[in-house]
DNA sequence: AATTCTATGTAACCAAAGTTACATAAGCAA
DNA sequence: TTGCTTATGTAACTTTGGTTACATAGAATT
């Protein structure tokens, strides 16, 4: 692993080492359930390979997307959870094939009070995810579901540096909280109006 | 001012010292802007007496309660800001007459390097902001006005420790980001079916 | 090619919440 | 008391999005 991966964060020699050697790494595929809801948390992972989707689930199952955590990146929350010792308030899913090294809680502490920079690292991590939290907020509340589709895809798009995604009108719906034909429709819609265009598992932005 | 008063952190005389040394107090009556949307921080802001409302705004004007800051308690987004150099995506206003020590962001910092008991207070700010960010997004997603209207209800009436609050249907639908007829009617409903109890100014649970 | 999945299209209907418009009532001030 | 201001009640209507139900179409499998 390459820890000037890290986002944002020139590790040095030392900490690469010490992450390296107290840390375990785990690799998981498409689809794997990483972090559950209500589950406990004693360990930080730090993304060195693929991408999370970190959502929040309700009681009846419903889901909403709340961000990715990309390569370098690490999970804030479980970080907190592990610190107060409480369970994770989301559920975290591997978006594709995912490798990901665990550090234990007591080590991330340790870190923090000998090396500055990783305490800039999960302030400036912490900072991210307060954001795309609010941004979320945002949307639910205030955007209606045309415009929360079309921003999904741009976002979708801007991660994969092209203008067609691979995606079911299914898996869209259950990201934004809503359900299948209602995306079909809006999509179906902004097809006419000439914003995207639609194929099976497939949308171009235009 | 009585540091002893922190939120679940036990201040050394010495932290207390200096933070009355470096911060500055100011004094704001209700409903004062106490940040706006898209300023900038440079100081982070301790409640020493009184509370805070922080909320969410769309660029049309529409808003969305997020989180009350308490008496001992800090805007953990503030900081982050200052941190980073960014603006604030919240709003914060007084929800009563309030007291706020700023201290300098540098003060901050090299405070957290000093005495470790002032980072766990931090972090213990964003566990708990966190938690109350991803409770919105819950309520905003999935659940009904209704609902979130008894569960405001429930909430105000617990920080007053009261069974009837002091509040227009006007107010509480800015809080809430709906519009005041949606809140005059569900309450109505909730009346009929016997959950409150409606006066000019004024509901009671029941 | 025939069968079977899986994904999408569409219609018809319903429920929740936003909108407009106006009536009434409660408190306050002159 | 009279008027004025602010708060609430309510009706009628619209829009958005959720629900059910079923048709069709592309892809994969035998």
């Amino acid at each position: 692993m390459e820890l000037g991966q890290l986002n944002e964060f020139k590790a040095t020699p030392e900490i690469n080492e010490q992450l390296m050697a107290f840390g375990t790494v785990k690799s998981f595929k498409e689809g794997d359930v990483i972090l559950n809801e209500n589950a406990y948390t004693n360990a930080i992972p730090i993304v060195t390979n693929g991408s999370i989707r970190v959502m929040r689930s309700d009681e009846d199952g419903r889901e909403i997307l709340l961000y990715y955590i990309n390569k370098g990146e690490s999970c804030i929350m479980s970080f907190l959870g592990g610190l107060h010792q409480d369970t994770s308030k989301v559920k975290a899913v591997a978006e594709e094939a995912t490798e990901i090294l665990f550090i234990p809680i007591e080590k991330v502490i340790s870190l923090i009070k000998e090396y500055p920079q990783w305490l800039e690292y999960i302030f400036r991590l912490y900072h991210k995810r307060f954001e795309e939290l609010l941004e979320v907020i945002n949307a639910v509340a205030f955007k209606k579901m045309d415009e929360r589709i079309l921003n999904f895809i741009q976002k979708k798009c801007e991660m994969a540096q092209s203008k067609t995604i691979a995606i079911t009108h299914e898996t869209l719906s259950l990201e934004l909280g809503t359900a299948r034909v209602v995306v079909s429709r809006l999509l179906k819609q902004m097809e006419d109006a000439g914003l995207v265009k639609l194929g099976r598992n497939k949308i171009t932005l235009i």
